[in-house]
DNA sequence: AGAAAGATGCCCT
DNA sequence: GGGCATCTTTCTT
């Protein structure tokens, strides 16, 4: 098709606060193909997205603004074009993008993504947590690491040229070919698994592995035995694996 | 004040 | 394939 998920935004350019306003199922699909990158003393580094998921609000077990509003996710409660940054498992990033009017929380978390610049200076940044030679971008806190993503940018606004934190239309504009994405359930998440909110091009090797949700035992510290039955939580549905 | 869980990645066997 | 590292947020006494 000429005209993929055209929304009018030329390649290269800035994408508009308009391009976000919509619910994110839909901004979700159509940030594939599009190029996040920030700018820093250290250089460049763009990243074309390849993996993505859409996270509502309220209305979604799986969304950190399920609970209402708090301090942490206020950003994600915020206009439209901002980036919600926060901090996981006591040493990773996770950025998102929030969608809808301000008063709704929605956004969409960027999972995965290929370096087309600054491939030099991500390698380094990678190097420094982890000897690991593998992909820059794949999964959602190594896209961080990779794009120099912490705290500070919490609350960034991507659509404004001067932001060090950007989002551009890729080189076929928004999105891909609808031929060209597929869809599942999203990663790590309990409840709503049913969702089909997680998007990717199809067959892309940046994209990330698929890993089923596994809570992992609470470490006891001081108990010698270690015995806590923790109920097995029997997922009868092993479809998937790593 | 304390505890439990978490939208993960890495290293080791 | 499985366990561990590490800390912030939020809910519960």
């Amino acid at each position: 098709m000429a005209a993929e998920q055209d929304s009018g935004a030329a390649p290269g350019e800035v994408l508009a606060r308009e391009f976000f306003t919509g619910p994110a199922t839909s901004v979700a699909r159509n940030l594939l193909g599009c190029v996040l990158e920030h700018g820093t003393s250290g250089g460049l580094v763009r990243v074309e997205l390849t993996e993505v998921e859409a996270y509502e609000g309220e209305a979604d077990p799986a969304s950190h603004a399920f609970r209402g509003r708090t301090a942490r996710n206020a950003v994600m409660f915020g206009p439209p074009g901002h980036a919600y940054v926060y901090f996981t498992y006591g040493m990773h990033f996770c950025v998102n993008l929030v969608c809808l009017p301000e008063g709704t929380a929605s956004a969409v978390l960027l999972r995965a993504g290929r370096v087309i610049e600054g491939a030099g200076l991500a390698t380094a940044r990678r190097a420094v947590a982890g000897p690991g030679g593998r992909d820059l971008a794949r999964g959602p806190a190594r896209l961080c690491q990779a794009l120099a993503i912490d705290r500070g940018l919490n609350g960034a606004d991507v659509c404004d040229p001067g932001s060090p934190l950007r989002v551009r239309a890729g080189r076929s504009g928004t999105g891909v070919a609808p031929g060209a994405v597929s869809t599942g359930p999203r990663v790590g998440v309990n409840g709503a698994a049913e969702r089909p909110w997680r998007f990717w091009v199809t067959g892309d090797p940046t994209v990330s592995v698929y890993r089923p949700h596994v809570r992992r035992a609470r470490r006891r510290p001081g108990d010698p035995a270690g015995e806590k039955p923790v109920a097995p939580a029997a997922d009868g549905d092993g479809t998937m694996q790593r």
